[in-house]
RNA sequence: GGCGACGUGGCCAAGUGGUUAAGGCAGGGGUCUGCAAAACCCCCAUCGGCGGUUCGAAUCCGCCCGUCGCCUCCA
């Protein structure tokens, strides 16, 4: 398929070099609830293997956890509770909405904090090289630095020259950093802090170095896919690169490089520091799984997409129409339909560089040749299986959300008692049944064959 | 200040040089139904503005207007 890379910045044939795909996706930061921002990009991803899979390709997915940081640290110390048990909290919440969301998991979830030996290891060999070094110690630990002027490629992923960085009137330049720009490896512990033995004092890795150190112990040297959010280009992706690099003397550390346009709440990006945002929690409970996935997935993985309840309400409802056209009954005998041409369609608009826009269009324009032959006596059972088939590939599930409800032997009861008002054309106590039902949140549908229900 | 993205019907959103500008939601009109719902049929845009390149542009170039992101923790 072809994938735009952002290193090169061009679209690209996508290929695995061995066969596997080696895929390292950037996982979250655990010291809040996730929101829908990450449900967009972990969806895209998701979407991805999938479609990765799906054309017989073996994919070997590994997500880190970053569960060692300021936030973390912050927030435990506010609730009084050890810092990884707040990680702790947080992954199990996130495992659990993006199992909701049918996003599959990934093959290993390393942690930082679990991965220290490896952390140091890679530090070390950086120092001997001469792409690192440490400060002067205070207190018995020293902070260990990066030397972004040591490669000459530094800023390649970003597109950004050292030069026009240090321009930028963010950076202050810190004490002890032999150039502005240089960047933290380990962070020497502050009194108070958690933090681990290493060569340079008790301290804990940085930020950028777990991914590095992770991707290099999971998948090796080289990897054939790193993905992450827009804004991770820089400084993360940009210092994962030169590290891993500068430590393995090998390049490219990835060969492509993919990042998720952001979620945009009206005005702003939704974020945590900001505040403005939608639970994964919240997002799945109102509009459905298949809704949310429709909403991130009904438009380009690459550009911005803006949150608004009406779009998500709109998702919600093509979900269903989607469902409806899977679930129905079959049409009859007559003249089957052929999903073959949808297939072909979906597959070609997948290729080009995850245009699930375009592949979502198709499974819409299939929900209605199915609709339209089942009402014409045609057979659709074929052609639901492949749209059910392609469906999987996004992630949809399809299903009603209703079939366990404990409800449903009353309303089944319920049903069955209108019915027979209806034969006795007793329609105003029938109606008065069915309204009812629907401010309960039951929605009865009279077909051919019987009422079915759902729940709204 | 530096780098980048975006502006398509009421809303969301594909399409990036050439038949009638995908699809979804909402809306209007029909069919079906006891009435509904679902489904089906029909209707609903010339692509931010100006100029240029071209036989031909939403699609390429320039300028302008507007919105947003990154450069600092962030999917």
């Amino acid at each position: 398929m072809r994938l735009y890379n952002t290193l090169s910045g061009h679209t690209e044939e996508f290929t695995a070099r061995d066969g596997e795909a080696l895929m390292y996706v950037c996982g979250i930061t655990p010291y809040s609830d996730s929101h829908l921002g990450h449900a967009m990009s972990y969806v895209i991803f998701d979407t991805l293997r999938r479609y990765l899979e799906y054309r017989g390709l073996k994919v070997k997915h590994v997500q880190n956890y970053t569960d060692i940081d300021d936030k973390l640290i912050a927030r435990a110390g506010r609730e009084g509770v050890p810092m990884d048990e707040v990680a702790e909290r947080y992954i199990r919440e996130f495992e659990r909405d993006t199992a909701a969301l049918n996003i599959l998991p990934a093959h290993i979830y390393p942690r930082a904090t679990q991965e220290i030996p490896a952390i140091i290891e890679m530090i070390e060999g950086l120092i001997e090289k001469g792409y690192a070094y440490p400060s002067q110690p205070r207190d018995g630990s020293s902070d260990v630095y990066y030397r972004v002027e040591k490669k000459a490629d530094y800023g390649k992923l970003s597109k950004r020259s050292l030069d026009s960085m240090l321009s930028g009137a963010r950076i202050e330049p810190l004490e002890g950093k032999e150039n502005p720009m240089d960047f933290t490896l380990w962070k020497g512990a502050k009194p108070g802090e958690p933090s681990w033995d290493s060569p340079w004092g008790p301290g804990r890795p940085g930020w950028h170095i777990e991914c590095s150190a992770m991707s290099l112990r999971h998948l090796g040297k080289q990897i054939d896919l790193h993905g992450g959010g827009l804004d991770l280009v820089f400084p993360h992706h940009e210092n994962e690169i030169a590290q891993t690099e500068a430590y393995t003397g090998e390049a490219p550390f990835s060969r492509f490089w993919v990042h998720n346009g952001f979620l945009q709440m009206g005005e702003e990006k939704m974020s945590k520091s900001l505040g403005n945002l939608i639970t994964m929690r919240e997002a799945i409970d109102r509009f459905g799984p298949d809704g949310v996935r429709i909403f991130i997935l009904g438009s380009s993985y690459r550009k911005p997409l803006t949150y608004s309840e009406e779009a998500m309400a709109a998702a919600k409802v093509a979900a269903e129409r989607l469902r409806v056209a899977v679930t129905c009954e079959d049409g009859g005998t007559g003249d089957p339909v052929d999903g073959a041409p949808y297939k072909e369609r979906f597959i070609a608009a997948m290729e080009d560089d995850l245009n699930t826009s375009a592949a979502i269009a198709v499974l819409f324009d299939l929900a209605r040749e199915i609709n339209r032959a089942r009402d014409a006596g045609r057979a659709v059972g074929e052609a639901q299986s492949t749209m059910r088939e392609l469906a999987g590939v996004l992630g949809l599930r399809l299903e009603a959300a209703d079939e366990s409800l404990a409800a449903a032997p009353f309303v089944d009861l319920l049903i069955e008692l209108r019915k027979e008002l209806r034969e006795a054309k007793q329609y105003a106590l029938a109606d008065r049944i069915r309204t009812g039902l629907a401010e309960l949140g039951i929605v009865l549908e009279d077909g051919a064959g019987g009422t079915s229900w759902k729940s709204a």
